[in-house]
DNA sequence: TGCCAGGCCGGGT
DNA sequence: ACCCGGCATGGC
């Protein structure tokens, strides 16, 4: 009960959040890059120095030189770690799935996530926005608001890592990448205007009344409807 | 103006 | 198994 009335009232709150916020594949693969540690409109500058250029596109991405895409990366922060991340994607791409998206997205999840993961740069994080933005696969993206949320909502232990709240999750919600995508959405919505790092409590957060209600049970797509 | 953002990695204990 | 510093820019 608790985790659907949860959902719902981030849903009222703030209005469906109709994420990811990118067209296409590739462009929601260097989004999910891009937006590491940091806002997300520094991402969309780099983003937009992308297509202003023409390299939201494998191709010519693919042929742009390391000077040309640090430059454009550089808004994002971290432009040489991204860069590098990027370009090791690709390299990635070209070698096992000879270089198509569609190819990448016709993997098993799981083995996508493994092969994803051991490229350096990837994390869970990124790999699991990857896999539920472009791929649709039903993956929750456990990232730090949604940790710090719940932690701070007693549903999950303070200081659990990823993978437990991701199975805490997965546990208590349908195998939906729809809801997945809404409620994670949300959750980072919640987040920035509520939870930040250095927010002691939520005192002003609307789900403050949820406070130690860890008591959950299975939500269903219902759930969708609701706002 | 300082502090933070939709992480991740490598090295140290 | 943890803890830490480094990575970097733009906005509030």
């Amino acid at each position: 009960m608790t985790l659907r009335q949860f959902f719902a009232k981030m849903l009222v709150e703030l209005g469906p959040q109709d994420w990811w916020p990118a067209r296409t594949r590739l462009e929601i693969i260097l989004g999910a890059i891009l937006v590491q540690n940091t806002a997300w409109q520094n991402a969309a500058l780099a983003l937009k120095q992308l297509r202003q250029k023409g390299l939201l596109n494998l191709a010519r991405l693919r042929g742009a030189s390391r000077a040309e895409m640090e430059s454009c990366v550089r808004p994002a922060g971290f432009f040489r770690q991204k860069t590098r991340t990027i370009q090791k994607f690709l390299t990635w791409l070209e070698r096992n799935c000879h270089g198509s998206l569609k190819t990448m997205f016709s993997l098993k999840t799981e083995l996508a996530r493994h092969q994803l993961l051991a490229i350096k740069g990837l994390g869970p994080e990124t790999v699991d926005a990857i896999l539920l933005y472009a791929g649709h696969r039903p993956v929750f993206v456990a990232d730090n608001y949604t940790r710090r949320i719940l932690a701070r909502h007693e549903m999950v232990k303070s200081g659990a890592d990823y993978a437990e709240v991701q199975q805490f999750l997965h546990q208590h919600l349908p195998a939906d990448p729809d809801i997945y995508n809404e409620y994670h959405a949300l959750l980072v919505e919640v987040g920035k205007k509520y939870c930040k790092r250095t927010d002691p409590l939520c005192d002003k957060c609307p789900l403050q009344e949820f406070l130690g209600q860890n008591q959950l049970m299975e939500v269903s797509s219902s759930m969708m409807n609701v706002g």
